[in-house]
DNA sequence: ATATAATCAGATAATATTGTCTTAAATTAC
DNA sequence: GTAATTTAAGACAATATTATCTGATTATAT
């Protein structure tokens, strides 16, 4: 089971470190990407054409097309990213599923959590693609050469 | 969408609150629970058995049957009870859902995100089920009075 | 023209969640 | 002590959600 994000997120977050290691405005297919990470085609297509929509990506038909950032990698969040697929939810939501809990009177954990989900949030919005690919670079995590 | 915890794992949580609130040793049905929850009754008592099997809670047929806490409300911590349900992967796995990566070699976010997962596992493990519902106890986090 | 690759609609599969109904155990009323 | 009643246990079906696949269509480069 995935934690934290959804299953489509994780696709999108490693698609995008994919594609961020290429360089700079070169297009890749999906084929390259599913192939390469081991995931899924038609569902990983149908995630990038979303990021396409929310202009994350950019794509284009077609021989030699496929897809690239939409814009730099250093202006993008690991944030903006889950923010797309996934919402915010996770950062808001009570962390036990009460719905009526408007956290006035909060619980003995309530405070803990804050601080840990505003912990969670700094991490995915202090990180840009560029950033995480950087690491990434020359080691293989699903792979990736 | 649920955060962190599954669903089921929520209602089990949301359950052992419940529970923790009557008065020690005194049966509580699942209608009981349910009802004031505002959960799927036969979804809960799934739930219910497995931790009852897991000598978390104890239960008892008949009329004037029902759920009590398996041990002392202090000595169960939240971590047991999502340990019991859906295990430990949570703090484990890789937040990106790459299944190969061993973390040597960790990306930019591994060791925060360690350090995020840490503070989590304390939280789950320092706080008793006591502790929880004394927070709670005149509150009403949903309809509970 | 032809091949490539994204787009899109839709079916199918897998999983998670919820519900129906029967059975078994325990209590209470008689 | 027997019957009626209450409640958990359990098998199984139905639904919802999520994930995956099939097969077309559309755009574009060569
Ligand atoms: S106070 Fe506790 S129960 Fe209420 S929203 Fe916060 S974590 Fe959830
Ligand atoms: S190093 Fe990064 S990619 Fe590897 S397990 Fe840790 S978080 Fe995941």
């Amino acid at each position: 089971m995935s934690i934290l994000f959804s299953r489509q997120c994780e696709y999108a977050l490693q698609a995008i470190f994919y594609l961020a290691l290429k360089p700079h405005g070169e297009l890749t297919s999906i084929r390259d990407i599913t192939d390469k990470l081991e995931i899924p085609y038609h569902f990983v297509a149908k995630i990038l054409q979303d990021l396409t929509r929310k202009k994350l990506l950019r794509s284009h038909k077609g021989p030699s097309g496929g897809f690239s950032l939409g814009k730099s990698a250093k202006d993008i969040t690991i944030f903006q990213i889950v923010e797309a697929i996934d919402g915010d939810g996770f950062l808001k939501n009570c962390l036990f599923g009460f719905p009526k809990c408007d956290s006035d009177n909060p619980c003995s954990v309530h405070e803990q959590w804050e601080k840990i989900r505003e912990d969670i949030n700094k991490m995915l919005t202090s990180k840009s693609i560029y950033e995480m690919t950087n690491s990434m670079k020359k080691l293989q995590y699903n792979g990736i050469s």
